[in-house]
DNA sequence: GCCTAATCGAGACGGTACGTCTTGTCTTAAT
DNA sequence: ATTAAGACAAGACGTACCGTCTCGATTAGGC
């Protein structure tokens, strides 16, 4: 009824270590055991907490995980290394660092393959993890853009398009690199990826790109840009 | 089929109908249940068959659903529409339309979840899907070079490298359009990750790539031979 | 404060009314099934309780069979008629009456089977049964001495032997005439085997017992009083 | 190919010398398994036999038990040693001997108890079991009272009937003791038994039987006599 | 310094799926 | 026709986990 005003709680207040130590025995749960042989015991016992505790604040193992992998990605931070394709380079390895963590591979697939059939999952996850993180595209554009790199965007709605477009490639390749291929996402793998998303699949043909990482010379170029 | 080895197997030969009854079996259900209310009883049932059959196939669920997944992807084309990008447009669509079936959106992502933690699994779904589709990519750059579309490639490494990068950036755009921000991947988003992946971020710049999809001439051509 | 225990239980207690539940759960489907075809998702079910319940309580089905069985022999009570004859035929009568029903006859025998191969289930069914009735033979024999029907015993060792010695034959005969021969262990036989059992073939020759039965007059007495 | 060239066989005949082995290794397994664990399979196997063979020739695992048992008894022999207390006493070890064997504790009572539910199962082994080892009581009685130690019958109904009793007695007190008290009939035991069932109870009594021969009056003499 | 009420650890509870095992039948090819 | 081999449908086994529910024992703030 009221109960919102003044003193809207009595009784004992929740616990607020527990919370921390729930996702941190979460993700060491992830680690060792995986998404699926990791159970709600486990974790409880843990961290050193009753299953009761953990049921009192979330829903289940999906929202658990979300949460506890959703901290690893607010780790990311946007490099200021003085280029688009630099600074792209930077937040793609930080993002490929996090994705060779155990506990966020593990994780991750799992409750996006959950949450194909649970809304509240989904949303949850969006706004956990997704929209937390394109922050770093729109802050990139934007600083692209204030370099000359990138042309100005008059349309916003556009523009939040073209920011969700380079997310999900961005994202999605590196993810897809490292989980499906299962292959590390290199340094090497990073700088290939910058050049096709920077120049497109066309251009590489014009600059003799594919196979050229490490021949290539300062003006991006290499000999073998001559063939064909 | 196999029958080439001489010794006759001895007892009753494994039911062949089985096998198609429990894929289809296996997929009706991640359409109903989703993988994880998803139960080797329940695809049984299903399939008119014993648990005990079913075992004595597969290792577990995620074997199963590995199997029964990749058949879908094998619907995959690579259509022959006269450009490269048509041709991309044109398999990423049917990609999307396969993501957008719920028996591929549930059993796909839970299979990787769990290959993170099991290498046999990794292998299974490297062999029985991405390598399979993999030839679209291969299939499609021959294409595009016979076309002169792209450039020739000496190198086969280099070759079986880009192809990989090119994978991965498609494979994982289109999934993480599909599954992760959950918007769906129709021709219009199709179209605007083609041209990113033709042109690249900085050459969209130069013509104006982030509003122009109407711009581009009927014969799908665009301002990209200008450049210099 | 606390209770007797030194370290109070932390937790739910355990309902003590799911026992009897359970045992009398397991006695009807006993009589509905039989041992070998009792299952104990079946006895959970039958008592409205779950499998787990009854495995944290019994290690499986034969502890639990021997405890439902054992209820059935706390009914066992000496009467009092008198004589000695007269109390064996009491208690003999009320044996086979509990070995005429058919939760007794499934289930005793198989659990008495499987004790053959296990030492803990074979103590379990002495403790639970075996001692528990001896008493009776005890006790019928202290009145028979205390009547001056049978001669006191010093040796305590030897009066232990002898009480094991007829409750094996009284049990044994009772239970090998109701489930073995499968003949009804009625008034006639009981009255046939309590005066072997007093007087024994030889006596019995002496005293024409074996072709008697039936010219025993109305009052129940028979020629045994001429003995001596 | 054709089996034309001669219709004299119709078919290859079934192997005699597979019951045999059949029959042994059903025993073998009930020595290392016991009733409950031992699988047709592992029979058959064991007999270097098909499952198949194996149904084709008993109707289940109790039909094949009883068989495999019941040959156990068929060793049993009447011994003549002169007096009925010694030929008593000379056949109780003999059976208590084969049910110190573990193929015949297991088996035993195990198809006992599976035949509380099963007429016929309870039918086979009247045949195969009780009524072939009943004609030692027959033939035990026959000759005491062709040497005058018991009285001769008349009356063939009463004969039968008492040689079912003394069957019950003998057979239950010996399953009994061995079974269920779980402790070895031996001599002494066997001795104390025969003592019991030639002369009762108060026979017993008055000759001081129970073991305290010397603490018990010559005269023996209870109240039994003169009561009625 | 009490009172009150939500929290805590502990663990029992009703469900349900797991992966294995056994039963008894059926289908092969071989004898 | 019988055999060895083994696939098959059916279904129980005992274990594990889920999410809920009692318990008794803390804890804080409000009085």
């Amino acid at each position: 009824m009221q109960s919102r005003t003044s003193h809207a709680r009595a009784g004992r207040p929740r616990s607020a270590a527990a919370d921390a130590a729930i996702l941190a025995a979460t993700r060491a749960a992830l680690v060792e055991l995986g998404w699926s042989k990791l159970t709600l015991q486990d974790v409880a016992t843990r961290a050193g907490v009753a299953k009761t505790t953990l049921y009192r604040r979330w829903a289940g193992k999906n929202e658990l995980v979300v949460d506890a992998v959703a901290e690893l990605f607010d780790e990311l931070r946007l490099p200021d290394r003085g280029s688009l394709a630099a600074d792209i380079e930077g937040v793609v390895l930080q993002f490929a660092a996090i994705l060779a963590r155990p506990e966020a591979r593990s994780g991750l697939m799992a409750v996006v393959a959950e949450s194909t059939r649970d809304a509240a999952l989904r949303e949850r996850i969006r706004m956990s993890i997704v929209d937390r993180q394109k922050r770093l595209v729109v802050r990139g554009r934007e600083r692209a853009q204030a370099r000359g790199e990138l042309p100005g965007e008059d349309d916003a709605a556009a523009a939040a398009r073209t920011a969700d477009l380079i997310f999900d490639v961005v994202a999605g390749a590196v993810v897809h690199r490292t989980l499906v291929s299962a292959e590390p996402a290199d340094e090497e793998w990073v700088r290939r990826f910058t050049q096709l998303l920077l120049l497109g699949l066309g251009e590489a043909a014009r600059t003799g790109f594919a196979g050229a990482a490490g021949e290539r010379g300062p003006d991006g170029k290499d000999a073998r840009g001559r063939d064909g």
